[in-house]
RNA sequence: CGGGGUGUAGCUCAGCCCGGCUAGAGCACUAGUUUUGGGAACUAGGGGUCGGAGGUUCAAAUCCUCUCACCCCGACCA
């Protein structure tokens, strides 16, 4: 044999993050940037992915009491006039219909056929779902009002990376209107604890929930909530938001209601969503340097046979015992659902398949082969093991215990996570000179991976601000879970109660 | 929108500065042979309007002009 790689992905994470984040998605079969700026083609394992995340979270949507309902891609250009904020964060960034017909005219087409209002391809859905809201809600018996969509959306960005920062990406977006603020506010929350629940407990990635500081509000929110989580070069990854925004779009849309007393009132509102940015914080916080690792319940395929086949002759008897195998182990179930098997009968080498099922993740592969049905075996591979990790197992044990195996490599991998993640959040800073060692690479011109979660105090005065974004730091939130205890703004010594977490983030 | 860069095979690129035989390499693809329980080897093949238009020249991937697209840095960001 010659000399082998030492890993199935180059570059390893350490020599250069970005580039390996890039060859994992390509590696995984995940998605390939388009011949369209900014946006990308999900190929099917990647958007198994998401259907998945999608299954997993429609179900908690709707448990919460929501339900799914769509509204258009086009939204007039003067409905995102009507909320002040809301326009001065958009603005920049949409792109805008002006035509509705094509001429040609020397073999080329020609724009024609001028709309009267352009209208502008949704960067979120507040306005134009405002306007339904307004219409559906006359009395406080209409309320609360709780709906979600499953929707693309179009923000255009002028620097992207697949799955975490596209022109196009697709999300769900939540919207719902309440009677009063104390129902709205509670519902941002709730939205947020459904968050944190798909993060941790469906893709095992763990979060900190928290509140953001008013310079990184939602535009036209008065309250914005996120989950944040680690990525593995040690930069924040934000994973979910979710908004209380008072009147704030009620009065921009006129959502009104005559409550008990026969009184007229603005609604409160809420919006929430979390897009297919999560499967990129799911490959930064599982994938390792053999490729991605996918936690099994979200893995679109749990368990991959691959027929060994010596010689021509062993071929049917190889493949009807895999087969058998696949047959009997779909009859079990994970999670609520069917173990997804998939037999790899196609004709190339075992080996290349075997690093392919690993660097698309697949949580368990099952090699077996002439000599494993002369003995009623398989020999099994767990992605959260070494590659060559093999064990030996009875076939009819095998089948019995996959669940077992795959809600054990689920747990595994958030454990992995969680540990990494806590030793890189530094409690222990508590001036700006040390704050700026810890954030500031040792080579400049080609950062090594650096820095962390840093918490420490936070006063939220203006000048503060301005000495983190020189250091390209920013506050990610200031956690819900708050000490309360008396202490000096990490940045500018000013004593204040409020904890906060600082990193660098995507 | 400011500054820089790149367009040559499906992919990654060499060739350009200094113009010259039929435009190359690696990977990928096809076929055959030998292999096969962890990323195979050999042999033979297929595949290109050199981003586009115009110009200079006996001759242009190479020089000049225009143009289009994309990438990187900055401002912006689920």
């Amino acid at each position: 044999m010659k000399s082998k790689e030492a890993s199935a992905i180059t570059p390893r994470r350490e020599e250069d993050y970005p580039e390996w984040y890039q060859q994992v998605v390509r590696a995984g079969e995940l998605a390939e940037n388009s011949v369209v700026r900014g946006c990308m083609v999900i190929k099917p394992w990647g958007y198994g992915i998401w259907e998945n995340i999608q299954r997993s979270l429609d179900r908690m949507i709707k448990d919460t009491g929501h339900s799914n309902a769509y509204f258009p891609l086009f939204i007039p250009l003067s409905f995102l006039e009507k909320e002040a904020a809301h326009v001065e964060g958009f603005a920049k960034e949409c792109a805008v219909v002006t035509h509705h017909r094509l001429e040609a005219r020397d073999g080329k087409l020609i724009p024609a056929g001028e709309l009267e209002e352009p209208l502008v391809v949704r960067p979120t859905s507040e306005t134009i779902i405002g306007e339904s809201f307004a219409r559906w809600v006359q009395s406080y018996r209409d309320l609360p009002l709780l709906i979600n969509q499953w929707a693309n959306v179009v923000r255009w960005e002028m620097r992207t990376r697949l799955f975490l920062r596209t022109s196009e990406f697709l999300w769900q977006e939540g919207h719902t209107a309440h009677a009063t603020q104390e129902e709205a506010v509670e519902e941002t929350y709730k939205m947020l604890e459904v968050y944190r629940s798909l993060a941790e407990d469906v893709l095992a990635m763990p979060v900190i929930r928290g509140e953001k500081i008013p310079e990184e509000r939602f535009p036209g929110a008065v309250d914005t909530y996120c989950i944040e989580a680690m990525m593995q070069d040690r930069k924040a990854l934000q994973a979910g938001t979710s908004h209380f925004l008072g009147q704030n779009f009620a009065k921009a849309s006129e959502i009104k209601f005559l409550n008990q007393a026969g009184v007229t009132e603005y609604a409160y509102t809420t919006s929430w969503g979390v897009s297919t940015r999560l499967i990129g914080g799911l490959i930064m916080t599982h994938a390792d340097d053999d490729g991605l690792r996918l936690p099994p319940k979200i893995a679109p395929k749990h368990v991959v046979i691959i027929p060994v086949v010596p010689k021509p002759e062993t071929e049917a008897a190889v493949f009807e015992y895999a087969d058998s195998i696949a047959r009997e182990l779909h009859a079990h179930s994970f999670n609520g659902y069917p173990i997804e098997v998939i037999v790899d009968r196609r004709d190339i080498r075992g080996g290349e398949k075997s690093w392919e099922w690993i660097k698309k993740g697949i949580p368990v592969r099952l090699e077996v082969g002439p000599r494993d049905i002369e003995s009623r075996q398989v020999v099994l591979y767990r992605r959260d093991k070494g590659p060559r990790d093999k064990a030996f197992v009875g076939m009819s044990e095998a089948v019995a215990s996959m669940s077992d195996t795959l809600g054990d490599i689920q747990r595994s991998y958030f454990e992995q996570a969680k540990v990494f993640r806590d030793s890189h959040i530094n409690r222990d800073i508590t001036n700006f000179e040390e704050f700026r060692r810890f954030f500031t690479p040792k080579n400049e011109h080609k950062p090594e991976i650096h820095g962390g979660f840093v918490l420490a105090k936070w006063s939220g005065a203006p000048e503060a601000l301005e000495a983190l974004s020189e250091l390209k730091v920013t506050v990610r939130c200031l956690p819900l879970e708050q000490s309360g205890t008396e202490g000096r703004c990490v940045v500018t010594g000013k004593p204040t109660t409020k904890d906060a977490i600082f990193a660098k983030a995507y």
